[in-house]
DNA sequence: TAAAAATACTCCATAGGTATTTTAT
DNA sequence: ATAAAATACCTATGGAGTATTTTTA
């Protein structure tokens, strides 16, 4: 069962015409009356009544109806947001902030997880003491800080992202 | 966007693997990874970042796995709804009795309705007063009795389908 | 160097088209 | 008689395979 036989079969449904549905979708009659025989097949069961020139739904077309609406109102939701946000993907260059070298491993994992979710976006590590990020934090130029939960300074962390206790923290954007 | 890319795709996501994830689909890694090629094209988007012999999902990746699974969970429980219930359809004789000859107009909007919904069910029409079809009612020879809502004889109708304002009364079975 | 992914082709299944017949009003 | 659906047959797109190359740990 695939989304274009779906498709198909709510056209008809809508247009209560094989051949009236065809020109909708810019087919011909033939190639829609095989696929929709090829889905009645492939389910084992008669969608369609041909009956006065129209086309009636069986007791399991309105089954398939209201399924295949279903279906195609969240695959096509789901081609409109990338059709939408294609673009708004989070790239750029992202300033770390670091807190001493403890927390390498948080940070390992950290940017091998950010580079796999947003290829386009390139890093600079910053590593200090609490004081020495905080000063690069006021004057603009860190836009995400790390540093283990254990010793996060309130005063300093803005943020805090709970999936990670490890504490990852962030300033600016909003990657979470 | 089709059910088997969106599924191909979802076994990648499992298996963190196209060459694993070919083994499970029964087909070749490159038919595998050229499908998903296409895919991400079509959206316009990356889906896999390739790194340590592994394959992570992006941002839009991750997006698409959710939905992917929304879809593919309901497209299979419709194609599972359709291999379980293929031969439970309505079939068989429908005994109809109508209450004198006002409510035709009814009875025919009826009578379409279920020769669409039900194709195996074939029907015998009995026309008569009230009396003549509680008496038929009595001796088992009807299934179904319709009469227009404002003649509704209480001791008569056992069960009435509030869908219908008409009043389309079942006694046997249960069309609704 | 070894394992996975990507490329380059070839093949074929099936979606799609044209011409025609069948069916029903 | 006419309009819609079905059938038969042909074409072509793209899904799938084999062989090979590229990449990366």
């Amino acid at each position: 069962m695939e989304i274009r036989k779906l498709r198909y079969f709510l056209t008809i449904v809508e247009e209560k015409s094989i051949t009236q549905a065809a020109k909708v979708l810019h087919i011909t009659q033939p190639t829609l009356s095989r696929q929709m025989r090829e889905l009645e097949e492939e389910l084992e069961t008669d969608l369609f009544i041909r009956k006065n020139r129209k086309v009636f739904l069986t007791e399991a077309g309105k089954i398939l109806k209201s399924r295949a609406e279903e279906i195609l109102i969240l695959n096509d939701k789901t081609e409109q947001e990338f059709q939408n946000k294609s673009q708004e993907l989070l790239s750029g260059q992202l300033s770390i902030g670091a807190v001493e070298a403890e927390n390498s491993d948080t940070l390992a994992t950290f940017l091998e997880e950010m580079l796999a979710e947003h290829p386009q976006v390139t890093f600079n590590i910053y590593s200090g003491t609490g004081d020495n990020i905080l000063d690069r934090l006021d004057k603009g130029l860190l836009d995400v800080v790390l540093c283990l939960s254990l010793f996060l300074q309130k005063n300093m962390i803005k943020s805090f992202c709970p999936k990670k206790n490890a504490g990852v923290c962030l300033f600016r954007g909003a990657l979470f």
